[in-house]
DNA sequence: AAAAAAATTAGAATAATTCTAATATTGACA
DNA sequence: TGTCAATATTAGAATTATTCTAATTTTTTT
């Protein structure tokens, strides 16, 4: 990463999605796109920022993430019914998801084959198929 | 259909799962599992038993929707990271969704092959497999 | 029939998310 | 550089799905 200049890798993926790079957004993204791939929730990232002392509010965060996934920069991963995980890798990929303790996982876009995937019903197009490995623990005693 | 025993099959069915045949049990039930399959929520599943004349409690409907989950008599499809749905079609498949009108359709489980799927990870077991292909309108102008 | 166990209920509580409308920041351009 | 319109942020209220609580009712057992 270059270091000189260490806010502008981020500015200017704002920028190219046409987000104004404003204090909140540029902190949000730094903590979302430096560093290594992320599964993280809402609730997640604000506290991190609060954390990291950056002073943003819940509104914002939500702001952000919609803005951020509407510009294609995240992808909201669907396992739960009650909260909205989001993730950071673009890349084809699948999930484990733990039920009981949240934990997400990826599953490289490789390792599973679909085959045989019905067209998409008149009128419609496939946005996504997402695979999902629901897992419990396996507690043999 | 038996009608001269009207209600004997969800009867057995709850008694199977070791639920007490309870009025609202089985007004709900019949509505669920006599008939097609179905996808439905909560919501939906209390605006049918209001509109049949059955008057059963949101909570009574949340407790049965669980129940008959934990019995295996409904399977939850975690599609919208907002409302939980439920399903009465049991057999192994998967499911088309539109996120703009939130329907739901069914995709025959043959219909979809899921091939080399990695092993569960140490100390747990796989519960289900879930595949949403998810679909936008297609509306090329 | 009485007692015990389980189910149902209304309404309050909770949790995630969205909305509101007021204030602050930003970028364009005079 | 200062002004202004457009956009972003904010605190807190509102909304929505769901769960909880504790009282009442129903069911089963004795």
């Amino acid at each position: 990463m270059d270091n000189r200049r260490p806010y502008s890798g981020v500015i200017d993926i704002l920028k190219q999605a046409g987000l104004r790079p404003t204090s909140q957004r540029l902190a949000l993204a730094r903590l979302l796109f430096e560093g290594a791939d992320r599964h993280i929730t809402a609730e997640m990232l604000h506290a991190e920022a609060t954390a990291a002392n950056i002073r943003v509010s819940v509104a914002t965060v939500y702001n952000a993430l919609h803005q951020f996934r509407r510009a294609g920069l995240l992808r909201e991963i669907v396992v739960d019914s009650q909260r909205a995980y989001f993730d950071t890798n673009l890349a084809r990929h699948h999930h484990f998801y733990r039920e009981d303790t949240g934990a997400l996982e990826d599953i490289r876009g490789d390792a599973v084959e679909i085959a045989q995937v019905p067209a998409a019903p008149k009128g419609t197009r496939v946005q996504q198929v997402d695979v999902v490995i629901r897992l419990a623990p396996d507690d043999l005693t």
